[in-house]
DNA sequence: CACTCATGTGAAGTACAGTTCACACCGGAG
DNA sequence: CTCCGGTGTGAACTGTACTTCACATGAGTG
């Protein structure tokens, strides 16, 4: 995984220098601008996870940018800079997608727990968005699959017709149909004498069945 | 949820008793029969969640009665109590769905230890049947809903079509339909004003659904 | 009032998961 | 060899999840 790109677009030097300071201090890599022209220059050659914009700046203002960012890094977290707030101004900036808000002056520490909260619910988001997910998910979604894996997680190796007995499944390829689509997901494997067993990834699976199962009914 | 129910299945009067003793002594509700032939009768009254029988007994032997009780109770976990074992003996066992095995003489740790794990196997088999488990599953295995999810989470109450456009959907009723189903599973609600938000089983999957990410990412 | 935006419904269509069936292949038992 | 159980494939069918569209309602606003 690449590491962490924050961008710092901010016209007042002093401030600028001191918020990329704290971060760098931190572990994040950053890259600082004085007017968000410059930043749109940048965005196409590293794209950042989280962009720290000033409201108020010389030429383009941090409202103008907005649109201009989430067009080419749709995902990206916005902090947005203000030196008063105004609900008007909050609600114009949630409106357009700003994700959280700093007001002058703040202190080291605001500054990296915002950055770390949006931090995570990008990461979050990012997880969801995984396709590993939807396969997984998807996989497990069948009470007979999850039956299979069940099985042979209890069991371990097994050949298939006792596989299909033991799940009292009279239609054998109905099994077959299901452990084909395990395999094939690299849930379940076949050693060499036929018999079926689970990949380590499919024990995973079954860890968070576990889990998930503990976890759902309270 | 039922206590857990044991039926215990032995000739021998003094081991019978000594395993009932055992079982009850750490909060098990145990039946004793003498006969595979009573236990048949008792079956019905009150379905064991575990058996243990004795291989070798006068009248109809441990391998007969198995098929009778899979019959009737075809989740029930089975540990046989064998004098001696043989691997042939014990690949007919198995075939016939012998969950585990103890060889007299056994100690009374190993008694548990056996009863406790089986009842673990068979509580897990239990939670997979669980249909809450396929709804569940069924209802995060689609994106979308995953994003709705987490979108909530981490913004909190929302309204209908500041999700939509949050989610860069640009067919409403699509979001809508989905919103619908995660209604129905009660994974989110909407308050007085129509802001959507999660309910507690809501934020619970997305608990989960973190978990089983950095579960699955290794 | 006329207009727009937010919110929702219902019907029709599409895609895909899951089922079922007919059959094929192989290895071992009689 | 023939027959049978174990194992698997492919094609056709079914049903459900998802999408799309056309439209309805209601609240606010110029």
């Amino acid at each position: 995984m690449n590491k962490t790109t924050i961008f710092v677009i901010e016209d007042d030097h002093d401030l600028r220098e001191n918020i990329i300071e704290i971060l760098e201090a931190n572990g994040f890599s950053t890259i600082g601008c004085e007017t968000a022209e410059t930043a749109l220059q940048l965005l196409k050659e590293q794209p950042p996870d989280l962009v720290i914009l000033d409201n108020m700046m010389p030429g383009m203002g941090g409202m103008a940018f907005i649109p201009l960012l989430k067009k080419s890094c749709s995902t990206v977290k916005i902090v947005m800079i203000t030196a008063f707030s105004t609900v008007d101004n909050a609600v114009a900036a949630m409106k357009l997608g700003v994700n959280d808000y700093l007001t002058k002056p703040f202190r080291r520490d605001e500054l990296l727990v915002t950055v770390r909260r949006n931090l995570e619910v990008l990461k979050f988001e990012q997880q969801m968005d995984d396709p590993g997910m939807d396969d997984a998910l998807a996989c497990l979604s069948n009470q007979i699959r999850r039956n299979i894996l069940s099985t042979l997680s209890s069991k371990g190796k097994m050949r298939f017709m006792d596989l299909t007995r033991h799940l009292e499944i009279s239609d054998h390829t109905k099994v077959n149909f299901h452990l084909k689509n395990l395999k094939s997901h690299r849930l379940v494997t076949q050693d060499r004498e036929k018999a079926y067993c689970l990949t380590p990834q499919g024990e995973k699976m079954v860890d968070c069945l576990s889990l998930l199962s503990q976890h759902i009914s309270d």
